[in-house]
DNA sequence: ACTTTAAACACTCACAAAGTTTCCAAATTA
DNA sequence: TAATTTGGAAACTTTGTGAGTGTTTAAAGT
């Protein structure tokens, strides 16, 4: 492995794990056992190495959902096994980091946010698609307009002053938005598929 | 409420949830909806604030294991019920967290981290002494000797450099630790009470 | 032996935030 | 109602951390 590769998979830890600014570009060098010097031959300079390791990140987890997506039967099952894997993966996220990330990285936080919806929206209007083609969802259905809500409801569940932040935890919070979501788009057929594979949501 | 109580549990909240750092005084005034000047009316410092907080946690957490303590209805089901409890209290405790107190405030660290340890072994050696009187435990255990043990083991499960670290997490390291110390002190009566009920550890 | 590299650490400086002060509107008291 | 007190908002000063740079020297490489 490429210790630039490292020095990102190793910062990311950190930095999920105890923040963005409660880690020291010192504490990077010495978890990573060289020299801060050496360690700015790498990187230009701390917001170079939190934009990097942040889109390595994200990155990886665009990778892990295509895998996820590539599995599923059908598109009701491609959006619980979406929900359930960021279900897992914000397990994960340390709200100290969103929160860093936020405060101190607002540009770079934005670029992520849009690449984020980006991303959401075009496996949003793919799952559409599917789900028209398999009959599961309402064939009058905009893909365009569907992704737009389902982007608002995602954005309300992760901004800390929302009313859905008044749900009990995140977990919840999708499950909650996931139920709604299908509900609102399933044909018959698809919501008879939906009851029976609903409760399998690992939350 | 007090004022000066809701102040103690906000900032108790946010440095939970947002590490020690991050959280400035300008963000407590806001979140507590006075100025900073009325902030300071109530606190010394950011460091008055800090311990403040902490020992107010460690005060609530330790009533709390007392009212588990009280519930429990012999010597091991007690050590049980308050693994149990120190593995929910542990999921609820930011890594930043600990981080932040570590690098920036370390006596007031320290201090709490001898309350910690005096109180642990102190609900070791009443623990001990009441699962001799059970005939749970082997009545030649040393209450000093099995205390400090455990406190050597319960040192080791918190510190990220120790041998201990390396199990999957923390609930893993408490069960391990748990199901190592309990088969350590049983008696025979006591071994045949534990089997039948470790699985019960609440994970 | 000579050259290059990088660790360890010293150093400078920027800047965020801690803590203080000011202004003024709102609340309280007489 | 007027006078006094209180506290919010924000400006201000000071402090200290840590980002980034530079120096020394030992270790590694040729």
């Amino acid at each position: 492995m490429e210790t630039s590769e490292k020095l990102l998979i190793r910062s990311l830890e950190m930095f999920m794990r105890y923040g963005i600014k409660s880690v020291s570009m010192d504490d990077i060098a010495s978890e990573m056992g060289m020299s801060k010097k050496t360690l700015y031959q790498y990187v230009k300079d701390k917001r170079d190495l939190v934009n990097q390791s942040v889109n390595y990140h994200f990155t990886q987890d665009r990778e892990a959902c295509s895998r996820v997506l590539g599995h599923s039967s059908n598109a009701i099952e491609q959006m619980l096994d979406i929900a359930s894997h960021v279900i897992q993966m914000m397990r994960q996220m340390n709200p100290s980091t969103i929160y860093d990330l936020r405060k101190y990285y607002p540009e770079g936080w934005k670029k992520f946010e849009e690449h984020r919806k980006v991303f959401i929206v075009s496996c949003i209007r793919d799952n559409i698609q599917n789900g028209k083609e398999n009959g599961l969802y309402r064939p009058e259905l905009s893909e365009d307009v569907i992704a737009k809500i389902y982007i608002t409801l995602i954005d309300a569940s992760v901004n800390p002053t929302s009313e859905l932040a008044e749900l009990q935890n995140y977990s919840e919070i999708i499950r909650q938005v996931i139920d709604y979501h299908l509900h609102a788009i399933t044909t018959h057929e698809g919501r008879e598929y939906l009851y029976k594979h609903i409760e399998a949501l690992n939350l």
